[in-house]
DNA sequence: GGCCGTTGGTTGAGACCTCAACCAACAGCC
DNA sequence: GGCTGTTGGTTGAGGTCTCAACCAACGGCC
């Protein structure tokens, strides 16, 4: 058991920085989203790239990679979204197996109306109060980031006692 | 009505970059604790910040203020603690409306023992993976950032008809 | 003292998320 | 055909979070 290596003074600061940033900011984002138009920041994810797929149409297990979410979020959101006419669910004929998900017009049209004022406020919040380069930083540090989560996104951990 | 600036490639790629990589760096450690400690990571910010304030006691509004938490959310996260014998909850007595929140030694115990493995997670995920330079960009950014959000935390949207 | 606005917290309902269990459709193999 | 394992999604229970409503204690003013 090696000796734990704490955090210097710019770590935590840093770390509490992050922390304190990123709640503000996707707090912010959401709060704006479910005030003009009443959807949470991770279903206008859905309703986003559903918008950018050929026929508006993607795979479940797709779109779960391409909007970062588990299978089962997704699978709730989804169920949500499509009460609320926005997206249709059909199985592929070819594997019945797999959904389809699909952007209804109605559903085009929401994404269509929240999305000047989503961009807005990410622009107000974020772009507007930092330089090209801490953008470009910003950018490549997070790339390293989730480049190291996401693989193992699914892998076990250890048991907590060592008795696995 | 101004026409919206979308965002450019970059920032699109930046963007994108900061969900996803936040998302899993933060579901990492929440699985982390969670599998180790059971706790979420909110509520170890909870005993972290009591256990470094004097008399290991806070007032709920300071405690809300320095683990950057709605009074609402706080006071489920409190009593959910206290519950589990880690916090004691007191009325001040030169002010009966505000409530003190102690760090029990049962809950200090609880802290030291999760502490190791979330820092260990904290430098896995994040600090191992970026440079000197990138982790003083990260601060400095998202100091920027939570700066702009802090004051107007729970300030009053206008009304998304603008009939207010 | 008695009213009134403010401050500090709490509560309940409803929404979203996680985890684990589950199910149905396919694919390989005998 | 009939197993068996795998893949793709769904479901339900339980937990956390949000929002709005609420309440109790204080402070100022008459």
């Amino acid at each position: 058991m090696e000796p734990t290596r704490w955090l210097d003074e710019q770590e935590q600061w840093t770390w509490r920085n992050f922390l304190w940033g990123a709640r503000l900011l996707l707090e912010a984002l959401d709060r704006q989203l479910q005030h003009d138009s009443e959807i949470p920041h991770t279903y206008y994810m859905v309703l986003a790239a559903l918008s950018e797929a050929p026929e508006r149409t993607l795979a479940m297990g797709q779109l779960a990679e391409v909007v970062c979410s588990s299978p089962s979020r997704l699978s709730h959101a989804v169920a949500r979204l499509e009460d609320a006419g926005w997206i249709r669910r059909t199985k592929r004929p070819s594997d019945r197996r797999t959904t389809l998900a699909q952007l209804t017009d109605a559903g085009l049209a929401t994404l269509a109306a929240a999305a000047p004022g989503h961009v807005e406020a990410v622009r107000q919040h974020l772009f507007d109060r930092l330089t090209r380069d801490q953008v470009r930083v910003l950018g490549e540090a997070f790339e390293a980031i989730h480049a190291g989560l996401d693989p193992e996104h699914t892998r076990r951990l250890p048991d907590r006692d060592g008795r696995s």
